[in-house]
DNA sequence: TATTGTTATACTCTATAACTATA
DNA sequence: TATAGTTATAGAGTATAACAATA
């Protein structure tokens, strides 16, 4: 259940302030319920969202240097060298120092780490089902296209 | 611009993990664009989002107790307390016992705070309209309908 | 000189648990 | 014994700046 508070500044529809402040109420609750609900099932694995999305940059472009994982991800550099460090943790990744550049590494997924992934996929499908399963097609398509726009237009000048 | 990961993921619109992942990080981005650029704006007020919210609270509801606005918001107490705390510095609200309950407060916008309240509302309608008032009116309300329904869907079990 | 990655540090936001004073 | 509020503390998540090794 939505909380009061929420719900009657939404009520004001005609206060231009409140709409848009209950359009960012609503921003920040449907985001961390959706990411908790996503981190809490995928705890087990030993990964999170954030490890989760650099195990599929891995898999989808192939081993990268951290350097390259920031500049695909927005991710801030300290950052990830504490996301590839719970990973290698974890033994899901490897850092070998790449031939051509010695200053960079090249992270590559461990085989233990294309396993973990495939079942950080299959987690993901199920608790994706339960937070957005219940929209249709083109309701999905709907919220992702206004999202898309809305991260757009809301870059940091 | 958005991220190329985030976008190579919702290319991959036949994957549902990658759907699920790509939806949750759209709602990342625009969440934590808006609420930064809210923020941003509503320095030099020394408020922030959470402070505005607990002003408009008081505005809507009348004086209230530090209890009525966790039950009204959903916000933990002792996250309370700060934010009353540092509306309290800055002279926008008063703590004062409630005659009935020695144990509970009844905040009150002081003077000061209904001016800062106006200003703030005057902030938030032009970043409100710089960040979402591109979206058409009806593609607003659709907005602001599939988030309600994707903030309950995602309430926790 | 510039770049890759590391470390130290700090700031925001939130939550937990132990505490006090009243009821 | 339960409730209103406070404090200390800790945990995510993120960012900045100084640094070492390499280019």
């Amino acid at each position: 259940m939505l909380d009061d508070l929420v719900v009657r500044i939404l009520a004001e529809d005609g206060d231009a302030a409140l709409r848009h402040v209950g359009l960012g109420m609503l921003l920040a609750t449907a985001h961390n319920q959706s990411r908790e609900g996503m981190n809490d099932e995928l705890r087990p694995l030993d990964v999170d969202v954030r490890g989760l999305s650099m195990l599929l940059a891995l898999d989808l472009y192939g081993p990268s240097s951290q350097r390259r994982l920031i500049d695909l991800s927005g991710i801030d550099k300290s950052t990830m060298v504490r996301i590839i460090d719970e990973l290698e943790d974890g033994g899901l990744v490897r850092r070998e120092r790449a031939p051509q550049d010695r200053r960079a590494y090249s992270i590559t997924l461990t085989p233990e780490g294309e396993r973990t992934l495939a079942s950080a996929r299959r987690v993901a499908v199920d608790v994706g089902e339960r937070l957005f399963g219940w929209l249709r097609p083109d309701e999905r398509d709907q919220l992702v296209g206004l999202l898309r726009r809305l991260a757009e237009h809301t870059a940091p000048r």
